[in-house]
RNA sequence: GCCGGAAUAGCUCAGUCGGUAGAGCGACUGAUUCGUAAUCAGUAGGUCGCAGGUUCGAUUCCUGUUUCCGGCACCA
């Protein structure tokens, strides 16, 4: 019997059935076979090996296709998973996926694997690819593979396929004549095509099947790529974000210490709380404008309003707790039980309450730079990026539900442009529809998503859907921004609440005197500053533009005689709004130079005989060769003049 | 919170097979006045994270603990 195969460009050849992607491959030409990785069949990717029966559309997938990599790097698990087994007897296998960068697999064994042993494991895993075992495909009944799995004592896997699998038909992929592994494939032909360009990272503890309360596997990482030269330029990549750590920039810049005291709590130093108040003066600035009213809650509020709110039966395990001894009042001990707010919203409420609102007063939109603590679990502690303490550039829009829409425009605008100011064009948004565990009529939501959906796309801003992972009390948006490496981070939001006002018993009187619940948008741009900042150096690695930097300029005398000169052009400079410093040490300009470059101070202002003689300054800008001596005033227009939409910054 | 690792001078790190430690940079002092990425010389600086244990003796070995690092889980 034959069968039609027909290609991508349209063209059709029959051949003998059963045929194989490989043959097929071979018959078109020798080198398609060998760079051959995969064969997609009416769009499913298959095993090269795996016969086709019946007419079908192919395409063969070469290993320098995306759709290759991520078979390349399960390939990796795999082998990865059959090297611990031969080095490791008793280790037992459970679950080995490709990552976005390369793949893991997390073992059951006593113990544990330490950094030492990854040399040696990655070592075996390079003996199996020589070896060039031929993969093959399998399929078993549910009862083969159990039992099977449970006569090698495999007992994670038989517990997967007896209680997660039902009562199926499995693939089994075989690794030479002895290792094989549950898995839906595809895979390459055999071991040697994996290649080389894989290398195993890190070691850590993962959980089954992602539970905490399940035992805890060790879980391999590995790095793995089609090439070489991919895996050279990704290592290269996690050595350029490890120099552009916070946490390194921040004492070598020193913006800010963490100590053990104050665990999750940052002490900001003059230079990192000079960069906060830039960018706390520049969001003012943004939100005064956006028609945002600034305001100032209590730190420690008592109990009852958070448990009216649903703090204290949703979020207690997170919050600080304050307890104080009030005394006896009439015969009695009276103690009070304060919470350290985690969040600003329940106070936003309050002072919503104060006196009657109008629909005339919405959209009313409450901003806050809100000190927050929350109560975060020790091993979630990450610099500036996760603390207990921080503050939120909050706000809280109250507003009707026919205003959702344009409230979320204007949101996302603002958002929009403020990204740019702070360097970030590359913006999109992750939008989580309703729950299956919600609050609220259907047909609030419907309206919701609706507005947020139209609003998200009149933005243009691209954005992804995330279903079922809204808030119970409301959708919500995310908005995801892209540093300079490629990294993505979430930082702004925008949530819908409709369950707060009602708890908390706001409201407003309609145009026809009735009374109503507004709707609240809780929203931030930066998300916190300690984490925004974060973020801001890594961007940057340090090296702020003008306007952000903690130190914009120092002036460096060359010779002690220009010394008072300098001083005064410092001072000038200073009186202009600058952030400045005069380095009158007694040391060389190019020491002076190379200290404050490696500073990332933007303008160095240079001044020796000559400029003091002139009263000029020479101005050598940071990353540029070029220099330029002009009139005192002059320069002082130019490095006043910078501000979030000048690009003298770069 | 869980698994694993680490903690030595302000910073980066070396070292002690158990006899209380060393470098570079930085700091300080002096000399040098030198035009665009490190001038020279000298000095000071450490309860070797904390608490127990073993030992004649612990920074080193053991136990506990705290914090940090890498993941996992968490991020209503």
């Amino acid at each position: 019997m034959s069968i039609n195969i027909t290609f991508p460009d349209g063209n059709q050849k029959s051949f003998d059935a059963p045929v194989t992607g490989l043959a097929i491959a071979q018959a078109i030409s020798p080198g398609l076979a060998k760079k051959a990785a995969l064969v997609s069949v009416n769009g499913e990717l298959w095993d090269l090996a795996r016969p086709i029966e019946a007419d079908a559309a192919i395409s063969i997938i070469t290993r320098d296709k995306p759709e290759a990599l991520e078979t390349i790097r399960h390939d990796a698990a795999h082998v990865m998973a059959q090297a611990v087994q031969e080095l490791y007897p008793g280790t037992q296998i459970t679950f080995g996926p490709s990552t976005e960068t390369g793949f893991y697999y997390d073992f059951a064994r006593a113990e544990p694997f330490t950094e030492g042993d990854l040399e040696q494991i990655e070592q075996r895993m390079r003996q199996i690819v020589k070896r060039d075992l031929p993969i093959t495909r399998e399929v078993w009944s549910h009862a083969d593979a159990v039992r099977h799995f449970e006569a090698a004592g495999e007992t994670f896997k038989a517990e997967w396929i007896r209680d997660g699998l039902q009562d199926r038909m499995l693939t089994i992929y075989r690794q030479g004549d002895q290792w094989l592994d549950l898995c839906l494939g595809p895979h390459l032909p055999s071991t040697g095509r994996l290649g080389t360009a894989f290398k195993l990272t890190k070691v850590s503890g993962a959980y089954w099947r992602g539970d905490a309360s399940k035992a805890q596997l060790q879980r391999i990482y590995g790095l793995a790529f089609a090439t070489e030269d991919e895996l050279k330029a990704h290592l290269k990549m996690i050595e350029e974000a490890e120099k552009r750590d916070h946490r390194k920039l921040g004492r070598t810049l020193d913006l800010f210490h963490l100590q053990e005291e104050a665990i999750g709590q940052v002490f900001w130093h003059p230079k990192g709380w000079a960069l906060y108040r830039a960018l706390e003066d520049y969001v003012r600035r943004q939100l005064d404008a956006a028609g945002y009213q600034e305001v100032r809650t209590p730190m420690l509020v008592d109990r009852q309003l958070w448990e009216d709110s649903g703090h204290w039966a949703n979020y207690r395990r997170n919050m600080f707790i304050a307890e104080v001894d009030e005394g006896e009042i009439a015969g009695q001990q009276r103690r009070s039980v304060l919470a350290v707010k985690p969040m600003n919203c329940p106070c936003h409420v309050q002072i919503f309450r104060q006196g009657t609102r109008s629909y005339r007063d919405l959209p009313l939109r409450m901003a806050e730079f809100g000190a927050c603590h929350r109560y975060e679990p020790s091993g979630a502690l990450h610099g500036l990026m996760r603390v207990r303490g921080f503050v939120q550039d909050d706000a809280h829009i109250f507003c009707t539900e026919a205003q959702i829409s344009s409230e979320t425009v204007a949101f996302c605008d603002l958002l929009k442009r403020m990204y740019r100011d702070l360097g970030f064009d590359d913006v999109s948004v992750k939008f989580s529809d309703r729950p299956d565990n919600r609050a609220g009529e259907d047909a609030i939501w419907d309206r919701a998503e609706d507005a947020l959906r139209k609003a998200v796309e009149q933005t243009g801003l691209p954005y992804t859907l995330n279903p079922g992972e809204g808030a119970f009390y409301g959708p919500k948006l995310e908005f995801v921004l892209r540093d300079a490496i490629g990294r993505d981070w979430q930082c702004g939001t925008l949530q819908v609440d409709f369950v707060l006002p009602e708890r908390l018993d706001a409201g407003y009187v309609a145009e026809d005197g009735s009374r109503h619940r507004p709707v609240m948008l809780h929203r931030a741009i930066l998300g916190s500053f300690e984490r925004f900042i974060g973020i801001l150096i890594e961007n940057f690695a340090g090296a702020f533009p003008l306007w952000l930097a903690p130190v914009q300029a120092v002036v460096a005398p060359i010779v002690s005689d220009a010394d008072s000169y300098a001083s005064r052009v410092c001072d000038a400079l200073r009186q202009a709004g600058l952030r400045v410093e005069a380095d009158l040490r007694n040391e060389k300009i190019n020491y002076k130079i190379r200290e404050h470059a490696s500073q990332k101070i933007p303008v160095i202002v240079v001044v020796g005989r000559k400029e003091a003689e002139e009263g000029t300054v020479t101005l050598r800008f940071r990353g540029q060769e070029r220099q330029q001596t002009l009139p005192l005033a002059e320069a002082v227009a130019i490095l006043q003049g910078s501000g979030p939409n000048t690009d003298l910054a770069a």
